[in-house]
DNA sequence: ATGCTTACAAATAACAAAATATGTAAGTTG
DNA sequence: CAACTTACATATTTTGTTATTTGTAAGCAT
């Protein structure tokens, strides 16, 4: 039994919770486990019965970002909302681009954790990128299936992939925060939307 | 009169050159002044006749690689063997993208003083973005000329490199070295020139 | 006068010692 | 026995010192 009161879930929760708050004040370089400790109120050594390391407990601050990303990426999958299998991949790509954007812009520096932990390849940045890909190549498929276009469904994902990538990769996405971008993305999907049909 | 006979374009040319050979040997970080200066015969002082500080010789040496691409290019819109304005375009992304895969592999270090230089913001590099917005734009409205597509000239330039931005962006061809991308890139082209049609 | 050298000041990098942080193991507590 | 603390070993960061490098100025040589 836990001596908080809380779950082992929660504890990791408020865990989080503090290691965020500090990322953001100082930026992650900063974070010292101890202070992390300090502000649950318990010793630098308790957060090893919750984190394997200090690298697993920056990791879940990203990851919790990642699977928020995951999670709109998947509504505009099941919105039923959308009757036509190109705009709906149009709106997939504009959510992408948008979350990110969001994100660089008023979380800097949870961001910069973000993409510190992207550099090194980690688990939860790979698992990410196959269920993009897994998600625009159902995407993909079903524009096919309508007769919107024509071709592989994986090679053509990866298509409009690569072409967006402008708009979605961290490193690219950092690099131009400010100019409203949409309608370029835009643009860009309907042409390669037309030539495709 | 300079005391080695050589006229002050030589002088510089022979210290880019060897800034080049240690920036390979070591890496650009380990390039000191006095080193270039041995190697030249002459003390680290008498480089400042020839370059306001250490970043200008540095810049020297990417503003080479950087002048050698310019003539790659220029070169492709001036090849009178190419028929179709298409073609050209194509041609001209695909010599981008090969130059730059080329120099991450075979020239790493220099490279890498490339990619640094570009960070920051240089004049140099802001040109060579310049000149090719410019190129692509006529090579653009050739095509356009031609009726090979319809649409505003600048618009689909911009257009056209942003989509391909993954092939020729200094960080994003360092990040996939070792893949053939070249099928790749030339599918998103034709899908994007048929989609402007 | 140009291209260099010498001599020097200012900025950076390298290094070693001390301080702090991370990670582990043994033991305590509810 | 799960969640923690204490105590400690190891790794990393910080700090202060020294050495090297960068950049400048004055003057010498052709």
């Amino acid at each position: 039994m836990p001596k908080t009161g809380l779950t082992q879930e929660q504890i990791k929760e408020r865990a989080i919770e503090h290691t965020i708050a500090r990322m953001r004040k100082f930026g992650y370089e900063k974070v010292r486990l101890s202070d992390i400790a300090k502000d649950m109120g318990i010793t630098h050594a308790a957060l090893y019965s919750h984190f394997a390391d200090k690298a697993a407990l920056f990791d879940a601050v990203s990851e919790r970002f990642v699977c928020d990303l995951d999670k709109q990426l998947e509504q505009v999958c099941e919105d039923k909302t959308i009757k036509n299998a190109l705009n709906r991949i149009t709106k997939w790509f504009l959510v992408l681009h948008r979350a990110k954007k969001e994100k660089v812009q008023n979380d800097p520096e949870i961001y910069r954790a973000f993409n510190f932990c992207s550099q090194i390849e980690k688990d939860f940045v790979k698992r990410h990128i196959a269920l993009m890909n897994t998600q625009m190549t159902m995407l993909v498929q079903r524009a096919i299936d309508d007769g919107l276009i024509k071709g592989n469904a994986s090679t053509i994902a990866l298509m409009l992939l690569t072409a967006t990538i402008d708009f979605h990769h961290p490193l690219m996405v950092a690099e131009r925060t400010g100019e409203n971008r949409e309608q370029l993305l835009e643009q860009i999907l309907s042409s390669l939307y037309k030539g495709l049909k």
